[in-house]
DNA sequence: ATTTGAACAATAATCGTATTTTGTATATTT
DNA sequence: AAATATACAAAATACGATTATTGTTCAAAT
């Protein structure tokens, strides 16, 4: 059991995870336009005031709720990638997870009742910040276990890492069709360790 | 001088270009959602009844416009790349054209003025089904020349250069920062021809 | 110490209603 | 034959009055 690696919040208090709960229920029903602190604060149990103190207004509730949300995400990741034998595995795995969170989770209503706020999210690049710095560690590993070349920088390795992730996690389809897992992974192997060399 | 490859609406029709370009003068200036048929037909000095017979409603003239863009930045990015002699080259070029199209042209001002329609049509597959349609003989042709591998399906060497080319396009810093030319060429001749191995 | 509840001005959402725009039809002009 | 001009119902949009929400403050309660 592998402890959470990427915090921002406070987790450990009570009230800021009241809240979040709250909050992110309302969101996950109704939308973040159609969501207001009063009734975050009824859903709570708990008074508009609290709120207000610790996320000092709304659009850091809303942030706070998606970053929660996407250090589960990664952590859950992580832990199963630590599993994991290959960064082909690694990789694929990330991309797997990472469609099934943007096809059934809060990305997934938020989705359908405001889908301009969710497209502005996936082309943000301060979306991706918190992902990038998740890879080093699994480039390190894979030049050590001599999966890939140890000339290769291991930021460069990262940017590519990540713009094949998220790329086949925004794009299923590019010409060629990805969508089963073995098809995904063949690919990824293909073009992660030989590119078209 | 190649002439063009990629036509879906009568270009040659006086008629046609007269609209397109009255429309497109209006969307860059206004925006979509405030450019009207009656703006568009004082503009091109024509009657609404003729954007009518020749668009149908308005969505297909906005598709219109914007298409016609597309397959001019098409025609142009082509015209270039078969003066390229590699496949690194032609996607660092591919890379770098796209970005100056999406920074300046009419997906610049429309990002000011509708930044959820930008952003919906960058994340709409349809949108790069035509750039897909494009690189087939590139690939092959770099086949032969012995730059990349024989054995790579076209198919799979297509979605991969897609892929790069959408990414780098899309998010110029993805943990590394890919802004001079020079770099992006130096950084796709490691990743697209070796991959990390 | 933190949470609550209530008061408050400033901002934003909502809701009818007036106005514009759309999309279609048709008679007239070029 | 295609473009225009006009007319029209249906749909979308703009406007202004009303209501709800936001973000601050502070005294009272836990």
């Amino acid at each position: 059991m592998p402890k959470p690696r990427f915090k921002s919040t406070d987790y450990d208090d009570a009230m800021v995870n009241r809240i979040l709960d709250a909050a992110e229920q309302c969101i996950h029903r109704f939308g973040i336009r159609r969501t207001s602190m009063g009734e975050v604060a009824r859903v709570g149990g708990l008074s508009r005031g609290s709120i207000y103190r610790h996320f000092g207004d709304k659009e850091n509730l809303v942030r706070g709720v998606l970053a929660r949300r996407q250090e589960l995400f990664l952590n859950d990741t992580e832990a199963v990638l630590e599993t994991l034998p290959t960064l082909v595995d690694k990789v694929t795995h990330a991309v797997v997870a990472g469609r099934r969170d943007s096809e059934e989770g809060i990305f997934a209503s938020l989705a359908e009742t405001e889908p301009e706020t969710v497209a502005g999210m996936y082309l943000d690049p301060a979306f991706y910040r918190r992902s990038v710095a998740f890879w080093p560690p699994h480039i390190r590993q894979a030049q050590a276990a001599g999966e890939i070349s140890a000339d290769v920088d291991v930021a460069a390795a990262t940017d590519f890492v990540m713009r094949l992730a998220v790329s086949m996690t925004l794009f299923p389809d590019m010409g060629l069709s990805l969508k089963p897992r073995p098809r995904i992974r063949a690919y990824l192997q293909q073009m992660l360790l030989s590119g078209l060399g």
